[in-house]
Parts: structure tokens; sequence; C-alpha cells
DNA sequence: CGTATGCCCTGCGCGC
DNA sequence: TGCGCGCAGGGCATAC
């Protein structure tokens, strides 16, 4: 669930917490977490490292460390916990970090999808970092027109292309779905399809939807919360996402709901004309 | 190469 | 009440 909205809210958040933190004892409660390095080398060159900021790219945070860059993907259901007693959801604890306050950093993911990469001075660069496409928040119009017109030949949906990391990166499958009906696109389209002004109308709902979004502090439908436990508040400005047979706000119509690519795909029949 | 599908994992909600 | 099933989905491996 977390996309580029609740990855930049946990971001802001986080920062405020740990960054000048020092790690005083790094607790492994799941190998599988890590990539690339051991169980060993991991914790013992984060053991007396300080926090020094965090960055997003994509739907990734890269957290700033003076022992290297910490990658960490949430994927479905990881989230950071900061605590000092009465940690919550102790049975999904993944990683502790133990730092210099008395607090913990924890890495809480039921679903086990998430992972931590530490990519150490000199070392290679971390590979879930490459080959991502523009980050959405930063992209000129003459740009994504010239992205959109590199697609018109393709038989993929739009709604595969705007999720595709490599196309634009930190789009899922809850925001592909808002933006699309922002647009009066309909999911299945093929990019060569779209006119220009259609483009144009996507160019914009894209970075209206997401900073919309990120205002809100993201979407809190099961797990996602922030560090310090507050849920987000997109979720009531959902407009087709998980809201099938429901009435659309704009016209009343039943949103329908198809699957696409396997994932969900909600939308306006129609606003969204085919 | 581009595109499609299955899988990883766990918890929840549904039907019987 | 309890069981089994399908669903949720980001991104990767594999197949065509």
């Amino acid at each position: 669930m977390p996309e580029l909205p609740e990855v930049e809210t946990v971001k802001i958040g986080l920062s405020e917490l740990i960054i000048g933190r020092r790690i005083e004892s790094v607790e492994l409660r799941f190998p599988g977490l890590i990539r690339g390095l051991g169980v060993a080398e991991f914790t013992g060159a984060l053991t007396g490292a300080t926090f020094t900021g965090i960055d997003r790219r994509a739907k990734m945070l890269i957290i700033r460390t003076s022992a290297g860059d910490l990658i960490v993907h949430l994927k479905m259901s990881g989230r950071f916990i900061y605590c000092q007693n009465n940690c919550i959801d102790e049975r999904h604890a993944r990683a502790i970090f133990h730092l210099d306050n008395g607090y913990q950093l924890r890495f809480a993911d039921m679903r086990k999808f998430g992972f931590f990469r530490l990519v150490t001075g000199g070392a290679q660069p971390a590979p879930e970092l490459s080959g991502l496409g523009p980050e959405p928040l930063d992209l000129s119009l003459k740009q994504f027109k010239e992205m959109v017109f590199a697609k018109s030949g393709s038989a993929r949906p739009i709604k595969l292309i705007l999720m595709d990391q490599s196309f634009i990166s930190g789009i899922g499958n809850l925001y592909a779905d808002e933006i699309l009906f922002a647009a009066k696109i309909h999911p299945a389209r093929r990019a060569g399809s779209l006119t220009g002004e259609e483009v144009v109308e996507l160019y914009r709902q894209i970075k209206r939807v997401l900073l919309k979004a990120i205002d809100n502090r993201g979407t809190t439908f099961d797990l996602y919360v922030d560090a310090e436990g507050r849920q987000g508040g997109h979720q009531y400005e959902l407009k087709v996402y998980r809201r099938a047979g429901k009435a659309c706000s704009r016209c009343g119509a039943k949103i329908e709901k198809v699957k696409m690519g396997g994932r969900g795909t909600h939308f306006c029949p129609v606003c969204q004309e085919r």
C-alpha cells in the first residue's frame, strides 16, 4: 500500500525523530529482511553509526547514516515504530535499532515483503535504485509528453504504464486508479490513443493527486501509519479505489472493478469512457 | 525485446 | 463455531 505519498510522509516524520541519533545496538529478528550483506556485517556496520538524513526515491526510503545508506522498501506492510516501552506490533518486529536516547526504532512487517539494503562506502550501488523512471513531482510537461509518446506503440493499458517504475516512479495501484479517475481516462486505454489534451490532463492530475495525498499525510487502509502511529487522512478523499458498486462522486454511476495486470482496478464507466 | 503470469507472505472476510 | 478459500499487492522470476 505505501506509495509515493505514504513514503514521503514517513520520510518527513522519521526525519524529525531519528536524525542525529546514534545507534547503540541492532537486533535483527528476521534475517531475510537484509539484502546484500550478511547479518553480522549488517549489524556490525550499523552499530555505533549515526543517522544523518533521510531521502526518498520512488517508493523507497534512503536513510543516510555515518556507515552508509540504508535503502528501505516498505512494500505492502512495512512500517517504522518509534517507541520506548510498550512497543506495538511486537510479533511482526523484524529489526530493532536501539538508540542513544533510550528509544527504539523498530521495523515491523507482517507480510515480510519489505527489505533493507545497506550500501557502505565504496560498495556497489543498490540495484533497486537503478532503472527507475523520473520522480513525478520533478517532471516537466515536456518531458512527460515525450515519455508518453515513446509508449504510443505499446499494447499495455495506460494504468499498467503508470504503475511501471521504469516509466515513472512512485505510483502504485491505488494512486494509478485515483489519477486516472481525476483525469477522466479509462484505465484500459493505450498510450497511443490519448489526445494531446488528455496527456496534459494526465500530467496535471498525477501532480495534483499525489500532492493532495501528501498534504493529507497519505492513505491509511489496513496498516499504514507513520512512525508515531498516526493514520493518514487521504482514505476519505478516495474517489474510486475500493469503492466498487458505490456511486461515483461526480456522476452517480456505479464504480466498476476489473482486474488488470493481476491488480484490482477501479473506475467510473461514465466519467472514464473507453 | 515486450508482454503476461505466478509467486512471495500473512491476515482478514466471506460462504458453507 | 470452524474450516477453506480468495483477496490484498510491489516487484521479481519465469515463460511465451
